[in-house]
DNA sequence: AAAAATATTTAGATTTGTCTAAAAATTTTT
DNA sequence: AAAAATTTTTAGACAAATCTAAATATTTTT
């Protein structure tokens, strides 16, 4: 079946507030999207014509199986290029979002599948997502939040909770990277912030919402 | 100035249209873009407000510079792809035309200058054809058609008139691609067949479309 | 359980790119 | 140079994706 760009963004930003929240709304989805909840409404209609999704109105959507495929096979061609932009044209993990939303939007999955052959197969993109499978099968994280990692326990970062371009400048100024290792040594209830010591570089104070921002699985 | 998908289409079949006739007419353009005639003419008016055509209604269309500016940013895009696909992720050349299609409206101007470093920086195109740099500037090819070649004059194939898979076939079936070495032995005048001798595989003989395909360069 | 606040949908308008049918301009034929 | 044929443009309609404003449904507060 053909999606067009936009239907193809909706598929994909329901698919990803769907992993965080369960069941998406209009209102979340027309933030998410920076469109006006009436458009949204609009399009969840077509969608469900075309059996890609479950929705109730006022009840919020979800995927539909057929749905879902098409929402992996998306996800597999972002983050298949974000590889590519990323190992062989060597820009900074910082600067491929944009230009990789281009790129998922291209048709062919010859293409896909000899760009995946290219790159080695890789399981996981430069922030450390997985890749899903030339037949849309994609490994679960076996990881935890570093707010939810126990103190004194070693653990390496193996993701991050967003691509904006404000978070990932501050991990390179802190030089956090995917695989640096890491452990918490003590957490201040006063403001949330946590003291971690990373490989090597010795200890810091990071801030709540940066240490919610990053993921972890221990080692 | 942002172009749409569209927007760009058309400026690039101007610009072939152009190079092979000096002056493009409405009809023409509707037919090399699969379009009918009216939605030419509105496109034509909308291209001309943005100062990229040079147009008198009736009379045909020319692009400005600043058109063919974009003309030239989008075959370079193109070709640039097209040498990606066949280099490295070893398409068939018969098979990149379309994919290539889509990857030329992929807007970042960084992405293809990467792009281009990663290749090599090559000059020509798996079709023979010649990819413009980053400035736009694009060298013309001092060569002739295959038809015009004198008899009994070393020569080799340097590009091909057309992309058309039918095309690709033939000349992939006959073992003639960009490099080829190739003499004009005799033209018979019936059907302006031509006898030719390809280095190394012997002699054989070729149809009038086929040599009108085919340009060449002397050694 | 009303009232108030919030979320969602409907109704109607807009833009882009296309189309068909008809009108106007140009070119070719006689 | 008139008539015929062809090319090009105009006029009006349509589908996709969006928007604003208004109406309706749901949830929260009192």
């Amino acid at each position: 079946m053909h999606l067009t760009v936009s239907e193809e963004n909706y598929i994909k930003a329901i698919f990803h507030l769907q992993e965080a929240y369960g069941t998406v709304s209009t209102n979340q989805l027309a933030a998410n999207i920076h469109t006006k909840p009436a458009s949204v409404t609009d399009m969840l209609k077509k969608l469900t014509a075309k059996r890609l999704l479950l929705y109730k109105p006022y009840q919020g959507v979800r995927l539909s199986s057929e749905g879902r495929k098409m929402a992996l096979e998306i996800v597999r061609k972002h983050r298949l290029w974000e590889s590519f932009l990323v190992d062989k044209l060597h820009f900074g993990w910082d600067e491929v979002h944009e230009v990789a939303e281009e790129l998922e939007h291209i048709s062919s999955k010859k293409l896909i599948d000899k760009l995946d052959q290219f790159l080695g197969n890789p399981r996981f993109d430069p922030h450390g997502d997985p890749i899903p499978d030339s037949n849309g099968v994609m490994v679960t994280l076996r990881q935890v939040n570093l707010l939810d990692l126990k103190p004194y326990t070693k653990a390496e970062v193996s993701s991050v909770g967003s691509q904006s371009p404000e978070l990932l400048e501050l991990l390179k100024h802190k030089q956090i990277l995917i695989g640096t290792s890491i452990e918490v040594l003590c957490k201040f209830e006063f403001d949330h912030s946590l003291e971690i010591q990373l490989e090597g570089k010795g200890n810091i104070t990071i801030s709540q919402q940066l240490a919610q921002a990053l993921f972890v699985k221990t080692i």
